[in-house]
DNA sequence: GGGTTGTTTTATAATGATTCTCATCCGATA
DNA sequence: TATCGGATGAGAATCATTATAAAACAACCC
């Protein structure tokens, strides 16, 4: 997909966001890219046409782009390791914005229709669910 | 829970990890504390038993139980952001050794009952799941 | 179109989490 | 008890990310 001036700038009109001509570049590159990517792939991208464009102005946006919601997190989580000390089978229940986690139980995953999904050979053998969304809290605070 | 020598020296038996006095105050560390902890967290908490432990150790035994199934990691995931340029609704079926992703679409959550496990307040509105298995290529390297 | 203001960008330093290194120590086995 | 390989401790090194401050720019007004 590649997204001309007009409709990037009324993209960035819908959600308060200055255009930039970096900001333009840097979502165009993301949404092109069907696949989850790292910063520092979209800033390899990105300078491949703006060559002086700074990692930093990448954070910058990609963040922007997730807070308002024009792009989306893989794993939204703290940036750091967490472990779990309930040993018992359970689910999780994570908020995008604050990453907090809560354990939730029951049987809300319909196994059959799931692995009908699954990527070829893929391993289910202990399986691990996590939904995100936001909690009440963050919800609250809009 | 309070494991004794006993009980900490057959799980480790059974996964064939050496028995030291920091792994089983660590592992108990986590097991006690329901909950999800960082390794600082679960330094704070050891080192009022072993105030001489190092940190590290810290960090090798998490990861080591991780690895062997003594313990579940929360939102086991590359320790970088990753960003989705699929604009479209869908969930990830993520590898919890190797952490690549995938996409999967489809109807496998029941959210009726998915609803009535949430907390207080959650709002749903963006439902992201993600799915945590072992890939077909983690699978086979055993 | 030109000036003004507040935001964005850039370069780099700073931070924070995690891993690495290596000398020392200790548990397992004979 | 002696030996050996793996585990530990201390601190340095690395990697991802964020903060800072000066220069550049977009949006708005005239």
């Amino acid at each position: 997909m590649r997204l001309t001036h007009e409709q990037f700038r009324e993209l960035a009109a819908k959600h308060g966001l200055a255009v930039t001509h970096q900001r333009q570049v840097v979502y165009e590159a993301v949404v092109a890219s069907h696949g989850h990517y790292a910063p520092e792939d979209i800033y390899a991208t990105v300078r491949r046409r703006i060559p002086s464009i700074s990692l930093a102005t990448v954070y910058n946006n990609l963040r922007l782009f997730i807070e308002c919601g024009m792009l989306r997190e893989v794993s939204p989580h703290a940036a750091t390791l967490l472990v779990d000390g309930n040993l018992k089978p359970h689910h999780h229940v994570v908020c995008s914005r604050c990453k907090s986690v809560q354990d939730i139980e029951g049987e809300f995953i319909d196994f059959k229709r799931l692995s009908r999904q699954l990527p070829d050979g893929f391993n289910l053998t202990q399986p691990l669910i996590e939904v995100f969304g936001l909690c009440r809290r963050c919800s609250a605070k809009k």
